[in-house]
This record gives C-alpha cells, structure tokens and sequence, in this order.
DNA sequence: CGGCCAATTGAGTAGCTTCAAACTTCGTGG
DNA sequence: CCACGAAGTTTGAAGCTACTCAATTGGCCG
C-alpha cells in the first residue's frame, strides 16, 4: 500500500469573494474522498490507461466551495487537478490584473499543468459552482516512479490534445465573428454536457456574459446582443443563464462567417 | 549501440510548390547527419537534462528545401522534429482547406506533437527557408524505453512550455488591437533571433504578409498598414521584409493598447 | 518584356466596442 | 417582510477599428 497524499491545507486558505455564486449541488451527493489510478484513468478518457498495478496509490479528492480558488498565480507548482464534479474557470492575469479567461473545466477536465514548465503556475483557477476535485501531486509522484512513468505517458497525451483545443480556439478568435464564436461555444457546452449524461439541448451556464466574453474576445454587451439575436431569430431560448437550444441545426450554420461561406465559393 | 532510424522518404515524397522563397541559407555550412540526446536537450534549452547515457542513440537530420512539408495533415504520427536550423510554419487547414497559422519555429523549436494524442497529425508544417531538422521518432522510442522515459519527461516540459505559449498568444488575439500584434510579434521574433546570436534589432521576416496576418488574427492589409504605421512614426524601417527596429522602447509601448490603458487607470 | 505574386495604399463599410441608462435578480440588513 | 444596494443583464446610440474591394506599384523569373 503506497502512500496517499494529503492536501488540506489548499481548501481554507483562500476566502471566497462576497459575491456567492447561484450554487446547483447536484452532484454533491456521491461525495467520494479517494480514487484510484484506473478510476482517474477512466475520468480522463485517455486512449491509454493508467495501468491497473498502480491501483494501490489513491488520490484524494477535495471539496471546493463555489468562489474558492484552486489555485493562485505564481503558487508554487506541486499538484495537478482533476475534476470530478462541478465547473472552474481557469484565468490569466495580465499586466493590469485583467483577468483573461483561459478554459472552463468540468468533469474530467485537468487544471494546473501550466505550471510544469517554470514550476510555479501562470493562472488562477476559480470554482464557478461547488466542486469535487481530485488532487494528483505530480511532483510527488517522482518518488514512486513506476506510477509516475504511467502517469508522464497518460500527461503527455493529454497535453496534446490540449494543445490541439488551444488552437482549435485560436483559430476560432483569428476568424470568426461573434455570432460564430459564440454559437461554436454554445454548441461545444452542449457536446460536453451531452457527454456527461447531462442534456444537450438545455442547460444552465455557470458564467457571467463577461466571462464568456473574456474567454470569447468579445465584450460582454456584444455577448448578450448576440444570445438575444439567436433568441429572436428562434434558434435558442435565453433566460439569463438558462439556455434551451431549439434549433441545433441552425446553431451548427451560425458557426460559419460570410467569410468561410465566400472563400467556399472562390475554391468551388 | 542502439539502432538509428532513418527517416530518407520523407524528404523526396512531397513536391515543393513552384514559388521558391528567398533562400537565405546562412547556416547551411555546418550540416551535421547526427546529433545525440545530449546535443537535443541544450538544442531545446531544458531546465531537465536528457541524460547522458542515452548518448549512444542518435538521432538523424533531414534536410528540407524551401516550400517543402515537414509533415501533413492527417499524416501517420510517428516523428517529431526538432528545428536546428532554418525557418518553418506550421499550419492548421479549416474546413475549406483555408490555412491558418499556428507557428512560426526556428532553431530549437519542436513540431508535430499535436499528432500524439489522435496518432495523426492535426496539423502541416512547411518550410519557409531551406531548413536542416532532427527527427525524432517518437513511437519507435518506446522500444528502448531507458530513452524513452528520458524524452517523455523532457517533452512534458516541452508541452507545458507551449501552453503557456499559446496561452499567450490566444490573450493577445482576445484583447489586443492590430498596432499591439504586430508589435508584440516583432519583438518576439526580435528577442528569437537574440536568442540564437543575431541581431535583435534588425533582420528579415521569412514570411509573408499574409501569412504574419493569419498568425496574428488580421488581415494582411491591416498588417501592412501597421508596418507603414510604423514606420512612418519612426518606430521600424521598413523594407518589403527587411525590419530594422529603430526605437524599442516606442515598439514596446505600443504594445498597450487604448483599452490597456484606460483598464490600467481605473485601478489606481 | 510580360506574367505573376507580394506589398502598398485608398475609399467605403460592416461589425464590434464604448458609453450610458434602465431593469432584473439576489442577498443583506433594518 | 420589505427596502436597499450590489452585481449581472439588456438595450440603445455613437464612434472607431479593422475588413472588403479595388487599383497601383515593385520584384522576380521565365
């Protein structure tokens, strides 16, 4: 039986800003305090599994209040994170402390690896709802290399497919419009809470519209122009955060801007 | 002696397109045909060194002419690349074959990790100047796993690195103007060329405008007129693709936007 | 020289941002 | 319980940035 590695100190030391999140516990109840390699293995949904022999090394989960950081800019690099439920918003801070939102996670979903490199991390991770978090000490993990040498194996192919995200998302600021952007994220959230069992067709954002500004380069005003723009237009339902799609096929033409549609004709 | 593995087919398979860039082949001298895991790691500048004793594998160079692909999309993942000496960009085809760039590596880059994860590649990588590259098979790496861990460790670093990287460049898509882009792009690739030995301060773009444009999320106008923008306020002497950078300091202010600034106020 | 591609420059416009005001929701404290 | 304030959202009007379209110039190569 391998050690296990405590970590609860993170869980108190940051104090929630005063603004209280609409909390939506749903999750709460099958509150797990241990996983093991292959459960983690599973979460991820890696084409590779973390090998069943490093089952004896379990990772604990902690429980994050909906404001309460994960993680801060410039901490000290020493554990990665895995969700197992609720929503997170990873940010970075410019120069300015503007925040910039980077990703939102959820379940299955890794926060922290950008500290890996310089070893302290380059972004906060803020809880957007009440979470359960699985925390993997990485850096820990060297000691008992057999379990670390599975685990670089399984990172590396996550981090690629990270990678490949980013740019997918890189490309999607460098030449879509609004209504494209915003259309693209609203069908990606509903892929991703299709794939936790959840509805895809109706659900509640966790975000603020500048949120989803900042993740979408856009401003928040011009956020809730186009939700209202895809509720007139029948494609959606916006009520505040609730979000009904109606018509995803219409959604999914949105994603293309005049510009694609021009450059199609040019090459046809 | 472990084996090394060739990789000759690459190099002739793929055509180059009749345009034939500016060659500029300063470092074409000292082409070497082997290089070992020591010379990778300082080559990618590792805070972790690949150890020593997997010298006795080499790794083999290939060389590619201008306009020639390094690696295309959908193509089998097995190698990545290590840039040692010449110019790339790699390149992310849309739905209608509209490239949109991802990268521009120089010496010490790494290209094609974005295939491990679907164990295709996502993405292409073309030559924009006559180029001498390492080639590291990755999957074939595995066998030799001594190496392997070695890299795999290396590369996780690598991997983190680029996130952040990219990191970066998706918040200056998401909240720069198009003068702070081009500024901020100049001087990257001015520390880049500082960083290998050359003059920071005045060098030639490899790329076209149109292509700085799709990297930088604008049109390659809008490019063009910044540079003119520029140049005109004495910032940079402009030359087709020959950039002197005249006053630093003024490119480096220009790298706040309007928005910067005024975000930057209301704080204080 | 002519053809081709890259780059520059201009004019007009679409789309997003900015600024501003009104409204809703939610939590707090009287 | 209601009033209040803070924060989030919506909507309008005006302005500006970057895009589109178009014409021209300059290099390069056959």
């Amino acid at each position: 039986m391998t050690t296990a590695f405590a970590q609860p100190q993170n869980r108190a030391k940051t104090i929630p800003p005063p603004a209280l999140r609409t909390s939506y516990n749903a999750l709460k109840s099958h509150a797990k305090l241990w996983s093991t390699a292959s459960e983690i293995s599973e979460l991820l949904n890696l084409p590779i599994a973390i090998q069943r022999q490093t089952d004896q090394v379990v990772f604990q989960h902690v429980h994050f209040k909906s404001g309460q950081r994960i993680h801060s800019l410039n901490q000290e690099f020493v554990n990665i994170y895995l969700v197992n439920s609720g929503f997170i918003k990873s940010i970075f801070l410019d120069e300015f402390g503007n925040e910039q939102v980077c990703h939102f996670q959820m379940k299955g979903d890794l926060l922290g690896i950008d500290g890996m490199h310089t070893g302290r991390h380059m972004s906060e991770a803020v809880a957007l709802s009440d979470c359960d978090v699985i925390v993997i000490p990485l850096l820990k993990l060297k000691v008992c290399s057999c379990t670390f040498e599975h685990f670089e194996r399984a990172i590396l192919h996550i981090f690629s497919r990270q990678l490949v995200a980013q740019q997918n998302r890189l490309n999607i600021l460098a030449s879509k419009n609004a209504e494209a952007r915003v259309s693209i994220f609203l069908q990606s959230l509903a892929q991703r809470f299709h794939l936790l069992g959840y509805s895809q067709t109706s659900f509640n954002l966790r975000m603020t519209r500048h949120e989803m500004g900042s993740y979408l380069g856009l401003t928040l005003e011009t956020v809730s122009r186009t939700l209202s723009l895809l509720n007139d237009a029948g494609i959606i339902s916006v009520q505040l955060r609730r979000i009904v799609i109606l018509d995803a096929e219409g959604l999914k033409e949105l994603t293309l801007t005049h510009r694609d549609i021009q450059r199609c004709m040019v090459k046809v």
